[in-house]
Parts: structure tokens; C-alpha cells; sequence
DNA sequence: GGATCGATGTATCGGCACGATACATCCGGT
DNA sequence: ACCGGATGTATCGTGCCGATACATCGATCC
């Protein structure tokens, strides 16, 4: 999931570690943020598999011969994303199976990136996902009708408000989708078809 | 969290893990579901601490001495809590710092053992949360404000969404808390003060 | 002028939870 | 008689987290 958005993020401008952090918090909605602990391996993960390079200006040469030892000295490390990065962002960015939004962070990469993706893509994943959270509060409906005599008020009151929660979401989704598919139908009437340009 | 989890389910009675499985799905939620990949590596945890103890039938005696050699023949192992286990979950259950708020599985966790917790700490952990979800939403507000000229339709949509829900749970909150209260005040005036018997 | 504090910046560590997987038992339906 | 699904225990690799350490730089304070 972080490898997918540090792809999308450096598709943009090449950036460090740093900016990636806040660029993915802006991004990504303000809670959920990432961690260090997670985003420097994943940077290592992908230099790695040769999908982005790493450009480390290393400022030491600035230094005189006599600097202490080899103890920190760090200098800020630039990333861009590779020729390769950039097909595997694209195979990414077009996925339309449960791997896009199964997971509710995925979901919400593939969300943050959706001007990178087409427009069929974009529906079946909303679509998608909008199943996936259905199922969810069918599931949460129904273990809530057959226990809700079992449960005291707190857990009772925890689960409704969940229900409400994944509720909502399926309503929101819905409007996204309604949304999407006005576009298509107006696409399709104005004299540039996304594809076709022949009339 | 899940240490904290699987110590209330045992407060009831004994189990082994699958139940433990389904009852902390069943009271967490139906979303939120525990990985066995979590839950058993837990138990060790808990029972090499000496929180709960492994009560281990092992059926195997049942079995003529030319049982096929030793693999597999697992029996059903049920977990009780211990002495000090009870005296765990007591501390874990009066915590009112933010490591009982902050994150959310967590205050969910002391949410659904809220029976087993005492009318003040109650209402101090549902005042923390409240203060820990304003405070998202506020830096999401502001956030929002300052980028949303920057940013595409579906990142606003996620991060409009993103505040919707927050804004409900601050709401959410708030009716539990003024519910306390309420429960708190009138608790006063019957002739059932908490902890003061004697008129 | 120097101290100090917060933002910027890179990096590691242990811990915890996850999904996938394997394997075994038992029961009800066909 | 068989077979699939619920019950049940367990491990493995992977990924993310919070805490922590360290270093630089500008601004503000005394």
C-alpha cells in the first residue's frame, strides 16, 4: 500500500523521505498518517526492485579531511521514480480486483490517485468497494439483530454507531458512483469520445 | 490490545481460542475481526507472563500406544485466567491516561469491558477520546481549509467524507458522555450512593 | 552573542497484527 | 459411504507502528 503511494506521490516531482511523509498525510486525509518506521524500508524496499533511484547529493566532500570519524554526517537523499516505477504504477493504478478495495487503506490510495486512472477503472472500484462495505454492515446487521438482547448498552451503543458509520460510507459511495456515471453519459454525448476520434 | 481483549473475555469464563475469536468479533464489532496469526501468539504471551493459565486435556492417552508417531493429534486447549490476571485486567481496565483513548482499538476495547468499569473513569475516557477525535478534526478542518483549492475531486471527496465521520463520532461521544452524566447526577440523589453504605 | 527550541531530515529497533496456509476433527446432509 | 463446512490449533513471512537516536538549521529569547 505505501509502496503504491510513494509511486504516485514522486509521479508528480522527485522528493525525500520527509516530504513524502507530509505529502501522504495532506493526501491520504490527515489521520492516517505514516510512520518512518515504515516509510524508509518501504523506500528501501523499492530502490531495490529498481523502481526508483535515489539521488544523495552527500555533502561531505564539503568536509575536511579531519571530520570526526564516519559518525552521522547525513545528507538529504532525493528520490525519483524509475522507467520501471512507472509501468508498475500504471499496472497498479488499473487494477480493478478486491486487491484495490478490499483493504479500506488501499481503497484509499487508489481514491487519492484516481486522476491517474481511467474512468471504467474508477467505476469498478467504487462499485467494488461499495459491495465490500455492504457486505460489511449486512454482516454487522445481522449480528447485531441476533445478540442485541446479549449486549449491554456500551457495546450495543459501539455497534450502532459502526453500523451508522459503514452505512454512511455505502451512501457516500453510492453518490460517487452516481456521479462517475453522469460524466460517462455526458462523455458520451459530446463529440469527444474518449477514444474514438474518427466523427 | 488484544492482551487487554482476551483478559476481559476470560473475566466471564474459560475458553479456548476460537471462541475467543468469535466473542471478541461478536463484541468488537463484526468489522474488526482477530487474526489467529495474533490471537495465538497472544495466548503464549499472556500465559508465559502467567496471566492465564492452559488447561490441556490432551486426549492422547485415549490412544492405542501405535498412534501414528507425533504428528498432529491436537486436543482442545481452554484458557482461564489467573489470579494476577484479574489483578491485570483491574489495571487495565481504571487506566484513564491517553493509552486507553488514542488509538482506536483500544478505546474500543475498554468501551466494550465498560461493565466491569467504574462510573468516573468511565466518563474520563469518554471525555479523552472526545478530546483526541476533536483534535483530528480540527487539524483535518484545517487542512482541508488551507489545501482544497490544491487538491482533485475524489482526495476533497475522501477527506470530506473523512471529516463527516469524525465530526459524527465527536457527536457520538458527546451523547454517551451527557448520558453518563445524566446516569451520574441521578445516581446522587437515590439512596444508593456508590461506595458510602451506612445510612 | 550565545542558548535553546522547534522544524526539517535520515534511520533503526522491537513489537504487534495481518493474511495465507497447513493440518486435524467432527457432524450433518446426500 | 462420502464430502463439505464448522470447529479447532498453530506457524510463517510481511508490513506497519511507536519510540528512539542523531544531526542540521533558522528563529526567538535572554
Amino acid at each position: 500500500m505505501l509502496e503504491f503511494a510513494i509511486l504516485g506521490l514522486l509521479q508528480q516531482s522527485p522528493m525525500h523521505g520527509y516530504e513524502l511523509r507530509k505529502e501522504l498525510a495532506a493526501v491520504l486525509g490527515g489521520l492516517r498518517s505514516i510512520s518512518y518506521g515504515s516509510l524508509y524500508p518501504a523506500l528501501k524496499r523499492l530502490q531495490a526492485a529498481g523502481l526508483i533511484a535515489s539521488d544523495d547529493p552527500t555533502p561531505r566532500s564539503l568536509l575536511p579531511a579531519d571530520a570526526p570519524a564516519l559518525t552521522g554526517r547525513r545528507g538529504k537523499v532525493v528520490y525519483a521514480i524509475t522507467a520501471e516505477g512507472k509501468e508498475r504504477f500504471a499496472d497498479l493504478v488499473s487494477q480493478t480486483g478486491p486487491e484495490a478495495y478490499d483493504d479500506e487503506g488501499r481503497f484509499g490510495v487508489h481514491l487519492a490517485f484516481f486522476r491517474h486512472t481511467a474512468a471504467d477503472v474508477r467505476l469498478r472500484i467504487l462499485e467494488g468497494r461499495r459491495r465490500t462495505v455492504e457486505r460489511q454492515r449486512d454482516r454487522l446487521m445481522d449480528s447485531l439483530r441476533r445478540t442485541q438482547e446479549k449486549l449491554d448498552r456500551y457495546t450495543l451503543e459501539l455497534q450502532r454507531h459502526g453500523l451508522d458509520s459503514v452505512d454512511r460510507e455505502v451512501r457516500w459511495l453510492t453518490e460517487l458512483i452516481d456521479s462517475e456515471r453522469d460524466d460517462a453519459a455526458r462523455a458520451e454525448q459530446t463529440p469527444t469520445p474518449p477514444n474514438d476520434g474518427t466523427t
